[in-house]
DNA sequence: ATGTCGTGGACGCCACGA
């Protein structure tokens, strides 16, 4: 099965990418984050005459997740036990069970800066994120937890350490989440390198894209059992090309389901 | 270059988040 993974930074705006996309890339799954669009407004028609069915948790400007699938969509749930709030909680974490995978889409907080209170909630964001993510561990032997979690895990995942001093993504506490999140017994899926970079997203400003100056953020967890089974990983460098793109770009894999109990 | 996007309020720019 092909599974994917997208912060699109805004639904509505990236639309005509995003179908353009999927007939493309046709995977059987894609998680989405930053989807700026309320549940109400959500395109599930657009998306259903591509084939996909779609759930979305979403209040409208800011944050949303969604999964759209072709191989059925169940058991869906929004949100997280003890998910954390800035105030209020927000729309940043979705999971359904696709022909017998559980999926998550996450979008895990920005952060702002290590001295702000969002960095705060960002850790505080991670550390709920862990028990639940514990039991879904416990619960699926075939788990995908994918999404944009503002993390690189690396020093190897950012165009220059040196001028991340003093910056989110890349401190020791949220590198320590991540690897507590892979404790649990997942397995962060590495995609090709692409240009030599392993890279998902790129700024906006500055024309960094071409400069190259990107950051491998978007990251796709799987199961230790069904990591075993990765056939291929990619990123879409493409899609953050040309008219109108996000400021990340897919990430792609190709996985081996085992076979569904009871099938 | 603190350099670009996206959203929404209130209407041609500004505030905010990323």
């Amino acid at each position: 099965m092909r599974l994917a993974t997208w912060n699109v930074n805004s639904l509505p705006a990236r639309m005509p990418r995003v179908l353009e996309w999927l007939d493309r890339t046709q995977p059987d799954v894609v998680c989405l984050q930053e989807t700026k669009i309320t549940d109400a407004a959500f395109p599930h028609a657009a998306l259903e005459e591509l084939g996909y069915a779609s759930v979305a948790a979403g209040d409208g400007r800011y944050n949303g997740v969604a999964i759209a699938s072709r191989i059925g969509i169940e058991d869906v749930r929004r949100g997280f036990a003890g998910e954390p709030g800035f105030p209020g909680l927000e729309k940043r974490a979705i999971a359904a069970t696709c022909a017998g995978l559980r999926v998550w889409s996450v979008y895990i907080p920005n952060g702002r800066s290590p001295d702000s209170p969002a960095f705060e909630y960002k850790l505080a964001w991670l550390d709920a994120l862990r028990p639940a993510a514990g039991e879904e561990v416990a619960a699926h032997s075939a788990l995908a937890v994918c999404g944009d979690f503002n993390v690189a895990p690396s020093d190897e995942d950012v165009w220059d350490p040196q001028a991340f001093t003093g910056s989110t993504h890349v401190t020791p506490q949220e590198r320590a989440a991540v690897k507590q999140l892979l404790a649990l017994g997942l397995t962060d899926v590495h995609p090709r390198a692409l240009k030599g970079a392993p890279y998902t997203y790129w700024d906006y400003r500055a024309g960094m894209f071409h400069k190259g100056e990107g950051m491998r953020i978007d990251l796709v967890l799987l199961s230790d059992a069904l990591a075993a089974n990765v056939r291929d990983a990619y990123i879409d460098r493409d899609a953050r090309k040309g008219t109108k793109p996000s400021d990340h770009a897919p990430v792609v894999v190709e996985v081996e389901l085992p076979p569904q109990d009871g099938s």
